[in-house]
DNA sequence: CTGAAAGCGCTTACAG
DNA sequence: CTGAAAGCGCTTACAG
């Protein structure tokens, strides 16, 4: 059916292993066969196939995606699309490309990590972390399997990964608002499994004992799932008693959410009640008013995920690498107070 | 390094042949030689090897899914997701993985395509169209590659492809305004070089046309990019000296950024204007008012799409086939008058 | 500079 | 019910 080396190499006249150096662009094989069998190559529409190739190279040039959150609605958030490209982009510098994980609970995850990392076809493995326990973690660790953890692990040492200060963000954002003369600081949206939350939280504490202020556990809103609405924590949170001048989400779209509550009671955003997010969505900057946020360059954790796991790859000794994506503050009005 | 076929042939005393029938359920082998060869795959912790099966079965179970969008932020877009989730979720089922483009610019795109479909990688693909003119398309169709559009194609009869009809949803939106009582009703997000968005306008049209409203083309602002936000469209709709009272916009998105503009300028939401869009994001929820929009299941985009596919390349009778998603009106509180 | 041969790890008619 | 052999389409030491 298909165009194979050997039908190139009967015609070119040469041996298959001719054509093969040619492909290869081997510097040993004359410039003459060279143009020829380039020749007969293009006229005969020549592709090389690439299975056979990783067969034969024992290396396949393909990295699985795992996403774990695929399954849920929290998948779309912008957040995923930009470590996708950020990954995407590595790849096509280096040649690679990309299996995702099919996948829609946490039995068919497994399946698609076992199969990603004992199959062969992959060669290493990009985890996008979910849930602070994640089983599949331990399973590639077992396996011995390389591969790069977006997101923090329960055990910094024996992972590589990559991943925002979250504490930092934390702490960093409710300065900020502390800045802004405010004292009486919720937050909302805490899942106690979630290793991002809780990071940003701590920072929160951290910050607020800094600066001599007790933190009121009654502030706090958690939250089951991370796709939990911020309307109804907002609700919970006011149902309290408890009516703070400052909110901050542990998620934009959270954010939202609050927003759309606050301004229902009849209260103004941000003379009231400032709110702040995290992750910068692109809708930040459109929403009534404009959403303080973090920028947490989503792109960059993708893509430096990457580089880290092909680092491991072509490396001859075995290391444990870390990298923090630096975050920013984006100051925007919904915690501009005008005084 | 890894256990291979011929590894557990010789500690079970067999032949390769058969530790081969016996991972492919071969039932001719004997229950008593099954068993003992099974156990020793598990003892030796024994994977078949993906690439060499594919390479034997000339058959990879792989399906490409390129994304001409994942270039810019509109890949951001929360139909993306819900596209793959959809593909994913059938790949699951029929045991393929996805293998996804890694493209930044048209020249990668072509590129991804090219080797998708001549290295013998994807059994297919599924293109998710962006442009109207989509050189993908004409490349897959020149190299007789299986592959099904989201999207609708230039030439309906050469291609497989999947969409909603989205003349009909226009229609029904700009039928729900009318209904509202809304004569003067904006259109904007045009981007002539998509067809989703010329269908929607078209629909729109008909619409006002069969209610006997003058369609004023004042009232229809374009866009250069789907990426334009609307609170720019929306500001040279009313410089313009347009002041409708209803507003519909071409995806969700835009019409966040006209309503903040519109509340900016004193108005009212949908006491004064009225705001629609399509596609129906999460958000949409918790805009505020909630926005009326249209369900396009774009989990169904994707899911169908790999259906068609699959059908596809396993029916021996080649056939053009083509699927119309469902949409639905989702009415919020945007386009609601309390008269 | 080029070819014959072995090998990558599997599958599958063909015999028996 | 099982094995020996050929084959999938490449690559790459080894000779020459």
């Amino acid at each position: 059916m298909r165009v194979t080396i050997n039908d190139i190499a009967k015609v070119a006249g040469v041996s298959p292993s001719t054509v093969s150096r040619v492909i290869a662009n081997n510097p040993k094989i004359s410039a003459a066969t060279r143009e020829k069998v380039f020749k007969i190559m293009q006229e005969m529409n020549y592709h090389p196939n690439i299975i056979a190739r990783s067969l034969a190279n024992q290396s396949t040039r393909i990295i699985g995606v795992v996403i774990p959150g695929m399954a849920d609605k929290a998948f779309q958030h912008p957040f995923y699309p930009e470590i996708l490209r950020g990954i995407s982009s590595i790849a096509y510098k280096n040649k690679y490309n990309i299996l995702i994980s099919s996948i829609g609970n946490p039995e068919e995850e497994k399946h698609s990590v076992k199969q990603f990392a004992c199959g062969g076809i992959t060669e290493g493995i990009i985890l996008l972390a979910s849930r602070t326990r994640n089983s599949s973690v331990s399973e590639l660790l077992k396996l011995d399997f390389p591969f790069v953890l977006v997101g923090k692990p329960e055990n910094d040492h024996e992972v590589n990964w990559v991943d925002n200060d979250n504490f930092a963000i934390g702490y960093q954002l409710t300065q900020h608002l502390i800045e802004q003369g405010h004292r009486k600081i919720a937050f909302i949206g805490v899942v106690p499994e979630h290793f991002v939350t809780m990071d940003r939280l701590n920072g929160y504490k951290q910050a607020l004992q800094e600066h001599g202020i007790p933190c009121d556990e009654q502030l706090i809103v958690e939250s089951r799932f991370i796709t939990d609405n911020g309307y109804d924590l907002m609700k919970k949170l006011l149902e309290r008693g408890k009516l703070p001048t400052g909110v901050i989400g542990c998620d934009d779209l959270l954010c939202f959410g609050a927003m759309k509550l606050i301004t229902e009671r009849g209260l103004k955003i941000p003379e009231d009640i400032a709110v702040a997010g995290f992750n910068n969505v692109p809708l930040a900057d459109y929403s009534h008013p404009p959403l303080t946020s973090v920028e947490i360059n989503a792109f960059s954790l993708g893509s430096k995920a990457l580089e880290l796991l092909l680092a491991a790859l072509h490396s001859e000794y075995q290391s444990f690498n870390r990298a923090i994506i630096p975050a920013k503050l984006v100051i925007r009005e919904s915690t501009l107070s005008r005084r």
